[in-house]
DNA sequence: ATGCGGACCTGTTAGC
DNA sequence: TGCTAACAGGTCCGCA
């Protein structure tokens, strides 16, 4: 389900009620996520004072003076604020209980999301330590990218989806980035030339952040913190549209499969 | 070092 | 209408 933009958004939704307050309560409901979550979270959280909500790639990041909470939403989760008297349903599987009696709430109906501890120096947690540039950081540039992708027969869509080269970028915002760049998706990432990267690092840059200004893009059941949609669907150019005309000249949208995830493209448009 | 397929899950939709 | 298969916004891991 989410995206960058999505997590970005969650995260403007969520700090406002976390930061500065007091963790009373920590309620883990099903430890079975992507990873076990941690026998000790709840006694290394309760009582600690949230003082900043931060976003590293797709992770939430609690920071307390103890230690910092992970939070990922893998395929199919969300965070809600909730009252503290409402009753959880199916998939809701833990709750943050702050002073004042604001709840966020976490439902994930797949499991792939996950509740980590990152102790004092979340960088060097393992699942943050290799991660590539934040593409909203000046370290993402083109010239990044085109280093990055030298000598690399490794497909375009599958190179920008790769979080060591660069965070965050998912299924949706790599076929639309490369659209927007005329990039054929499965162009080997080592034979595209250096303006052709300029472009196409701007465009990931664009596209995410348009998104997160339009609350990110709900496609069947995405939810902000608020319980609104995103609005981004509307702007989408190919994802999802195999078969419509192109909107820039016409042509049939394609689809096909890389690395087992969907793929669209237009290929007059894209080389 | 790189690349590929499988794995982890449930819910919804497409196809017969 | 009902059953089954395919597919879905992520990403790690093990093997070739």
């Amino acid at each position: 389900m989410p995206e960058l933009p999505e997590v970005e958004t969650t995260r403007r939704g969520i700090a406002p009620v976390l930061e500065g307050h007091r963790i009373t309560e920590l309620i883990v409901r099903e430890r079975r996520l992507r990873w076990p979550v941690p026998i000790d979270l709840e006694e290394n959280l309760r009582g600690q004072v949230i003082h900043h909500v931060e976003r590293r790639a797709k992770y939430l990041l609690l920071k307390t003076a103890n230690g910092t909470a992970m939070v990922h939403l893998g395929m199919s989760g969300s965070m809600r604020i909730v009252d503290k008297y409402s009753a959880p349903e199916v998939h809701d599987h833990f709750d943050i209980v702050v002073d004042g009696g604001d709840v966020v709430r976490f439902n994930d109906p797949r499991r792939f999301g996950s509740l980590l501890w990152a102790g004092l120096t979340p960088a060097e947690h393992p699942l943050l330590a290799e991660l590539g540039p934040e593409p909203f950081s000046n370290d993402f540039t083109g010239k990044y990218l085109w280093q990055s992708g030298r000598g690399r027969k490794v497909a375009i869509k599958q190179h920008v989806m790769n979080s060591k080269i660069v965070a965050g970028v998912g299924n949706i915002y790599a076929n639309e980035s490369l659209f927007r760049a005329g990039i054929h998706p499965k162009r080997a990432a080592g034979r595209i030339a250096l303006p052709r990267m300029t472009k196409l690092a701007g465009e990931i840059h664009a596209v995410l952040a348009e998104a997160v200004r339009q609350g990110g893009t709900t496609l069947r059941d995405y939810r902000g913190s608020d319980d609104k949609p995103g609005y981004f669907r509307q702007k989408l150019l190919v994802y999802g549209r195999a078969g419509e005309a192109c909107k820039q000249c016409g042509d049939l949208i394609r689809h096909t499969v890389q690395g087992q995830r969907a793929t669209y493209y237009c290929s007059t448009c894209q080389r």
